[in-house]
DNA sequence: CCATAAACGGACCGCGCGGTCAACTTGTAC
DNA sequence: GTACAAGTTGACCGCGCGGTCCGTTTATGG
């Protein structure tokens, strides 16, 4: 079951409604995890329980929903840095904006939300061919060292913000720092030989 | 609460069922993450769910009572390597142990078991300094960057296993790759300015 | 052996969760 | 203005969780 497949278009309110739930869960989230509860989102939302699960016929596709919203604007990101002038600073920006998305206390559920909607696992396939793209080109430019696959920078690009999520009192750029030293171990010079191959495609 | 506090010693099945329990939970929380039940784990014991709330309180003084044995691994470990000779190869390897302790699919909780219990905290220090010591070392000799705390390592320990832990079928020796990748990031050679301070002590 | 305290086990409790539903409200097309 | 479908709501359900409790079993010191 995807989300909701409307077939004729929405009534205003719902319409309203609908975008509110959606900004609530993904604060919601954000703040205390994928455990929050629905009754906590509808509440924050200012709409009773019963209309989340009118929209989203499960927590999960609520869940989904949000990935495929985040998932799309990476991918938008990542297409409009292909035809940067300069590849290596083209995918750091790419991870930046990737880390940037919000405090996300970690947007972990991106590879987590599980495949209850084919929409999703396409906008994903989507994402990662992109960021194939950045990364073959990056190398290309030997802006990153040839070790290193898309397969790899997708799995670390949560990297920084998962770190910087331990740090309790710390200041919500902090995960710039851990993506400065991310992107030096990125970096061709200087590299040393990495003891695994790398994983197969996701 | 604490972990509960043995006045005298623990008769044999007792201590043989404790040991189970440790067990038994460590392997639970590693493959379901730390919402596996304990009912769960129980069973995984053999042992009635009634016995896993005599030896701790909590469920949450059972993983403080994990997360206690690890750190202790881990400054054990620490404190092993001080001597060392060569200072880089030392810390490499102590990120390496950190990162071994199973196949841990996070062990994020080492930070995050609230301080239910002091013997915690004042365990989770003891390992602090030892990293703030090894990361002294290194820098002095020259093997690591000089822009990089012992609390950012701390933070950093897990990240490899995090990254790791999202790739379904591969290998469980993955997370070395990704570490490889940190520890060069971590190096001094070819190092960039870091856009962030670094973070206050935990 | 036996007496006894220690340890065990599983039925039981209250709670909060995701999800349902039928009565009610409201936007909208004519 | 009105009729009706679309939308909303909160009481309600079943479930599985962490945690309790007491009748039963068992290790152990003398």
């Amino acid at each position: 079951m995807g989300v909701m497949t409307t077939g004729r278009p929405l009534r205003a309110d719902a319409a309203r409604n609908r975008a509110s739930l959606l900004a609530a869960a993904a604060d919601e989230f954000a703040e205390r995890g994928l455990d929050a509860s629905v009754a906590d989102i509808a509440r924050r939302a200012g709409v009773g329980k019963g209309t989340v699960f009118r929209h989203f016929a499960t927590k999960d596709d609520l869940i989904a929903a949000i990935v495929l919203d985040r998932v799309d604007e990476l991918t938008t990101a990542g297409e409009r840095l292909r035809g940067a002038a300069d590849p290596g600073a083209a995918l750091l920006e790419f991870l930046t904006v990737a880390a940037h998305q919000r405090q996300q206390r970690d947007l972990s559920f991106l590879h987590g939300a599980g495949d209850v909607d084919p929409a999703v696992t396409e906008a994903r396939d989507r994402m990662y061919r992109t960021v194939d793209d950045l990364v073959a080109r990056a190398r290309e430019h030997g802006a990153l060292r040839d070790d290193v696959t898309g397969t790899d920078v997708v799995l670390l690009m949560c990297a920084p913000n998962y770190v910087a999520s331990y740090a309790p009192g710390a200041s919500p750029d902090l995960w710039r720092r851990y993506l400065g030293i991310l992107f030096d171990g990125l970096r061709p010079q200087g590299a040393h030989p990495l003891p695994e191959p790398p994983p197969a495609a996701l």
